[in-house]
DNA sequence: CAAATGATTTGACATAAGTATAAAGGGCGA
DNA sequence: TCGCCCTTTATACTTATGTCAAATCATTTG
C-alpha cells in the first residue's frame, strides 16, 4: 500500500525512437494541488476532475514518485530523532535515543537518565536474563524505572560489588531493577577486587558463586554506562585504579571503561593488572548480547562512548544531542 | 504505507488554552518521525511505543497542528495553482486556470484555449444556457473542445455578426460550440452594427429578434474574451471603432473591451456612441451570471482582463502564468 | 478519603485510501 | 480497418486512517 513501493510506469526513454507527445501532466499537478493543497479528499477530486477515484490514486503516485511532494520535518524538534538516525547509521545500532538539550532544564544526566527509564521496559520481554552493570547512572536510572512487570525476568547483577562510594550499594542497582520489573534478582555476592588473585580464583570457584558466574555469563541482554579515563574517572575515585595506574594505562591507549575494564579507542581491551584480581563479567562475555544498553551523559563522555560502541559492546544507545553530536563529528 | 505521502488531515484549530503542566512531547515528536521519516504505519508505530494506534493519532494530529510537519509542493510545478489561487483570493473568483509559460512552446495562447477546451465541459451542466461572445479567441477555443454532450444544452450568441474580418464567421463560435456539446443553438440574426439608430430599436421589435435577444440575456453561463484599448486593438480592427474614437475613449478612461463595450480601469462602462447602433448583450445583462469564463492571453492583456475581473463580469477566469503575475502585482 | 474534574487513552466502528483485475476506449501504424 | 499498446474505468476487496463515546488516571476539592 505504500505508495513509495508502487511501480513507477517506465520511465520515458528519451532515446525512443517514436517522438512521443509529451503527456499533459496538467492533470496530476491539479490532483496533487486539490489533494495536498486544498484538502480534499481522493472521491471530491474524482468528481471535480470527472475521473475515477483511481485514475485519482493513480496520479497522485505519479506526482508522488516525480518528487513534488516532499514532506518536511521541522528540524528542531526532530533534531534529536535524526541524531539518533545516524548514531544507528554510524555504529551500526539497532536503536538509539538521543534527548534534546535543554538549557532551562541543566540536570542533562537525570533527563537521560529518566529517558531510559521509559525505554527499558519496552525493551524487555518476557523471559529475558537482564545483566546489570552498577555505577552512579545506572543507579540514577534504577530509580526512575516505571513500576512494569516483566513476566519471567530475571534480573542479574554483572560485577561484584564495592563499598558504598557513591551513595548507594551496588547491588542496589540491580535490586531496584528487579522490584520495579518485578523480576527475579541474581546478585554476586562477592567484592568486586580482592587483594589476591587466588583467593579470587577459589572464590570464583566456590559453586555458589560458580552459578552466579554462570548466571551473568547467560543473560542476553545488558545495561552499562560507560567511563571515562581520566585522573577524575570513577575507576580511580572509587579507588579501583590508582592515579599512577590510570596513567599508566591511558599512556597504552586506555580511553574508557565499561564494567570496570579498560578499553582502547577502538574498543579493544587494556588489560588492567588488577583484573587479576577482580571478580565480574569479562569483555568477552559482553559481546554478542541480544541487547546491550549504554547510557552515556555527560562531558567527556564521547570518547569512552565511542570506544564501547566501535568495540561492539553496544546494540542500545541512550544519550544527549550534544554528545550524539561529538560521536557523530568524531567519527568521520 | 507511505506515509511519506498522506495528505496533512486539517491542522486543528488552535484556540488551545494554555498548557499548564509542561507535557513530554517526546512521543508526539517520536510518533512523527516514525511515521513520516521512516514510514512506519500507524499500527506498527503503536507496537514500537506500546500504546494504542488511536494514541498514535492523536499524536500525529498534535504533531501537525503544532507545526513540526509541513507538506512541500514544488514551487516550479505547482506555480500555475499557486497563482489560480492568488487570483482566486485576489478577485474574488470561482476558479480560475493559469497555463504554464513554456519557452519551448511559443504558442501560449493555443495551449490556454486548449486548457479552456478541455475545462469548459466540467463547467457546463444539464440544461445550462451558455451564452458566447465572439472573437479570435473564443473561436480557438471552440474549435478544441472535445466532443462532450451536455444535456439539455443551449449555446447562444451573445453579439449580433460582423463580416468576416478574422477568417471565421462570428456565428462559427456559437455553431461549433453547439455541435461539440451536443446543444440547441440560438445564434442571433442580426449586425452587430447598424448605421442608424432607429433601425437599431426597430430590429430589436422584431418578435424573431426579440426572441433572441430574451434568449441571451437569461443565459446563466457565459464565456467572453477580452480586448484592448490601443490603436491596434480588434475592435479598431474590425472597424467598431476608429483610430480617433478609441483614442477618444481612451482619454476617457476606457481599458478594455468586452462584449463589443469599453469599460475603464474598475470595469465601469465607457458608453461609446456606436453602443446605440448595437445589437448584443449589454455590460449590466453581463453580471450576475452562474458563471461568466473569462479567457485572456498574451501581452497588453493584464489592463483589459483586470478591468473585466473587477466590473464585475467574471466567475472563471483562464489565463497564462505571465498574465497572471501581472494581474497580482498590479493588484496590489 | 471520597467525589468531582479534566486530560488521556482506548476499543469499536466508520471512512478513506490502496490494490488487483478485467474490460473498455483511443490513438496509431501496418 | 485491424490489431497493439497504453490509459482509464468499474468493481470488489484489503488495508490504513479517522472518529467518538466510554473507560482510565491523576489531581484537586470538599
Amino acid at each position: 500500500m505504500p505508495p513509495q513501493a508502487s511501480p513507477l510506469p517506465k520511465a520515458r526513454n528519451s532515446a525512443d525512437p517514436v517522438r512521443l507527445a509529451p503527456r499533459d501532466d496538467a492533470p496530476f499537478v491539479e490532483a496533487a494541488w486539490l489533494y495536498y493543497h486544498d484538502g480534499l479528499n481522493q472521491s471530491e477530486i474524482a468528481a471535480r476532475m470527472r475521473i475515477s477515484r483511481a485514475s485519482v490514486v493513480n496520479y497522485l503516485n505519479e506526482a508522488r514518485s516525480r518528487g513534488w511532494v516532499r514532506v518536511h520535518l521541522d528540524s528542531d524538534v526532530f533534531r534529536g530523532q535524526r541524531l539518533a538516525a545516524e548514531l544507528c547509521e554510524a555504529y551500526g545500532l539497532a536503536e538509539a535515543l538521543v534527548i534534546p538539550d535543554d538549557p532551562a532544564d541543566p540536570d542533562l544526566t537525570g533527563r537521560v537518565t529518566r529517558a531510559v527509564a521509559d525505554w527499558l521496559p519496552r525493551l524487555l520481554e518476557p523471559g529475558d536474563r537482564l545483566g546489570v552493570s552498577w555505577g552512579a547512572t545506572v543507579y540514577q536510572m534504577a530509580q526512575q524505572v516505571p513500576q512494569h512487570p516483566v513476566p519471567d525476568l530475571t534480573v542479574v547483577q554483572l560485577l561484584g560489588s564495592r563499598p558504598a562510594a557513591f551513595g548507594f550499594a551496588a547491588e542496589a542497582c540491580t535490586a531496584i531493577l528487579a522490584q520495579k520489573l518485578g523480576g527475579e534478582c541474581i546478585n554476586l555476592h562477592v567484592p568486586l577486587i580482592l587483594s589476591d588473585k587466588g583467593l579470587r580464583d577459589a572464590l570464583c570457584n566456590e559453586p555458589v558463586v560458580k552459578a552466579q558466574l554462570d548466571a551473568l555469563a547467560s543473560c542476553n541482554k545488558t545495561i552499562l554506562a560507560c567511563g571515562t579515563c581520566d585522573a577524575d574517572a570513577h575507576v580511580v575515585r572509587s579507588g579501583i585504579l590508582s592515579p599512577e595506574e590510570m596513567e599508566h594505562y591511558r599512556a597504552r591507549g586506555a580511553e574508557g571503561v565499561i564494567c570496570a575494564r579498560l578499553i582502547d579507542a577502538s574498543g579493544n581491551p587494556v588489560v588492567a593488572e588488577v583484573e587479576n584480581r577482580m571478580i565480574g563479567v569479562t569483555l568477552e562475555q559482553m559481546k554478542g548480547k541480544d541487547m546491550a544498553l549504554l547510557v552515556a551523559a555527560g562531558a567527556g563522555r564521547a570518547r569512552p562512548a565511542r570506544a564501547a560502541l566501535l568495540g561492539g559492546f553496544v546494540t542500545h544507545f541512550a544519550t544527549s544531542a550534544r554528545l550524539a553530536q561529538e560521536l557523530l563529528e568524531i567519527k568521520t
